[in-house]
DNA sequence: CGAGGCCTTGACCGCGGTCAATGCCCGTGG
DNA sequence: CCACGGGCATTGACCGCGGTCAAGGCCTCG
């Protein structure tokens, strides 16, 4: 098995883990995955654009963002092992004012969603998969809500620390003060307070 | 046709152009469907239950809300024709601390949901339009995820004001504060500057 | 070595929080 | 029918969190 076999057979284990699909699932799939490699700061797709890929950050990191007042601001971080989509155009057609950036050297997997989308007539468990996944991240953005909505600067970088210690070490301060809605200043002081 | 009939109607029509469906969906559908009336302040669902049904508001207001250190706070209100579902309990069987009550005398429809996943099998319509529900959720829970990282409280009460001026007629101050993730003092004051 | 990007730190201030007093509305009982 | 009590909204006093602005330190890269 080369390399890329390596990435492909890890990918589709862990989506069988979500949902779990036939071998002929599993190989319709498969030939619509593409493997990239992307170093730092490379912009996966442009601010202004539809969204029609799926893209999963098979190790390393992204984000999603854009600009508000000609601010940059995180809206969503991808670590290992997960998806990146930009629900609201990938849904809706409509292009989106939000873009998506490679902050860490990552390994990446995309899915073109058209012809994806299509595997749906075929293959109802993708549907089922796809439902999944976006069930998924539902629940994270309800979750992130109630965290943004009663919880203070301070708590809020805790929780990210405990629950990805791995953005913290690693990822620019500014995009993370951005991703907790607070400044990048206030974000510094919180961070030397903790030592 | 009674009252209830044309309650259904109403019901069906509006589904329908959310997700198309079969003459024969809409049947199975409307077998599975539930009318009440409720008085202001009726408790739909306890907090620390489990959610097996999706309610719709046909007309009126209901809210979902849970009590973090004792205080109340409305996580989410359904307006008239919008559907009010306790996500994280449905996706995951899981128990949930959030509950649902009456915020205005409301007529609702009920589905319960086992039944309504068993129809999944037979009619696919049916659960392409339950994803597409929770599309719309998704989307919405991101843009109001975008709203309170972003806007103070004064620009959060515009907004609400704007999409729903009904919401602040007629519900209790206190609702709306905890809603906005602000004090019913600051809103209190908000409000007043606004005059 | 100089320039630019990023983080830190100080000074300052305003938004929105809490606490408490008061006002207003409404349902209930004397 | 009025008096009282309870719930909700308003208002004042006060204060702390987190914002901005600006200066300075530290790295990295040309």
């Amino acid at each position: 098995m080369n390399e890329f076999e390596v990435i492909e057979e890890h990918f589709i284990a862990h989506l069988q883990n979500i949902q779990e699909m036939s071998a002929e699932s599993a190989e319709a799939l498969r030939s619509l995955i593409k493997i990239h490699s992307y170093s730092n700061k490379t912009t996966l797709q442009e601010v202004e654009s539809r969204c029609q890929t799926l893209y999963f950050i098979y190790n390393g990191a992204a984000r999603i963002f854009y600009y508000k007042d000609d601010k940059d601001i995180t809206e969503y971080f991808a670590l290992s092992n997960s998806f990146i989509i930009r629900a609201e155009s990938l849904f809706t057609g409509n292009s989106t004012s939000k873009g998506i950036e490679i902050v860490l050297p990552s390994i990446v997997i995309s899915i073109s969603s058209h012809p994806f989308f299509q595997l749906f007539e075929q293959h109802s468990d993708l549907e089922r998969l796809f439902n999944a996944l976006i069930r998924n991240s539902y629940l994270e953005t309800l979750h992130r809500l109630e965290q943004i909505q009663f919880h203070n600067a301070r708590e809020r970088y805790l929780g990210l620390l405990n629950s990805s210690a791995e953005i913290v070490q690693n990822i620019p301060l500014k995009y993370i003060a951005s991703y907790l809605g607070i400044s990048q200043v206030s974000l510094s002081r919180i961070r030397s307070d903790l030592k």
